[in-house]
DNA sequence: TTTTCATTTCGGAATCATTCCAGTTTGGGA
DNA sequence: TCCCAAACTGGAATGATTCCGAAATGAAAA
């Protein structure tokens, strides 16, 4: 299941998206840079290495694109910018309280901290379990 | 475990914060709004009702202030200003894609998706598991 | 009750990530 | 090669949140 810049590049055909050179750029720094969770910023500045020309809006639209496509995750924080995930097997993210890192915890026997710090020597001080979804009432009316 | 105005007023006294007609405010806000998990913007306008003065800043700041005194809990989002959750006891958050409310689902014996809808009628779409603390590094580096 | 001062509040400016917009460019099918 | 929907650009706009210096005020001590 590891994706590689071809992988996505042919997803990106498969969904009758463009192949440009801001894009493969933009490809290149998310897979690149994969196991850093990169943010938009770093993924501009990589890009721009490759690219002559990329402009900030077009990172964010790109990845917007390329979320919406499944291609990759959009992980969703508070005073941090959000981070993009080309791993999208379902795992843990362990996050830094200090350095602020993010580590992948691949799906766990058990949810507990106790079990996953014995595991991964990452100890943890706060959860957070959202599921999003569709309530009930959201269910019923059309549209 | 029930959360009432006493309640969070006396824990301030406690922590040695001074009470004051804002934060009674304040306090008021987030517990009548308790089920909304208010945002700072609602919990302003409510506030506002009941101290002819509070600005926003300090809403934010006080809100801040409680949370890092544990009487409240911030839940982060993007795209969605921060909400604040009066119940501190273990639980998961449903977060409905269109309609944007948050609903409770106190701690589940499964966190399966198909045993969520099940129980709550709740149709998880996407899943977010956040285990936040300190890694291995940074438990080992001094301050 | 008055005094005192650290804490709290204020509001306006600043920040920062992200989106919007209107005009320009371009990938890739015909 | 032509053509146009899709992409890209950069600068302005947005919106939540923080910062800051000054003014106000709980509440402990006198």
């Amino acid at each position: 299941m590891k994706k590689t810049k071809e992988n996505l590049i042919s997803q990106l055909r498969e969904k009758g998206l463009k192949v440009t050179p801001q894009r493969l750029a933009i490809v290149d720094a998310l897979v690149e840079n994969r196991y850093e969770h990169p943010g938009a910023t770093l993924i501009f500045n990589e890009a721009r290495k490759k690219a002559k020309r990329v402009s900030l809006s077009t990172v964010y639209a790109t990845l917007k694109e390329f979320c919406e496509n499944g291609l990759i995750r959009q992980l969703e924080f508070d005073r941090m910018e959000n981070r993009y995930d080309v791993d999208l097997s379902d795992h843990v993210n362990l996050i830094c309280n200090r350095c602020g890192k993010i580590f992948d915890y691949s799906i766990p026997a058990s949810l507990e901290p106790r079990d996953i710090a014995r595991k991964s020597g990452f100890v943890v001080t706060d959860t957070r379990l959202e599921f999003h979804g569709y309530c009930r009432d959201c269910l019923k009316r059309p549209d």
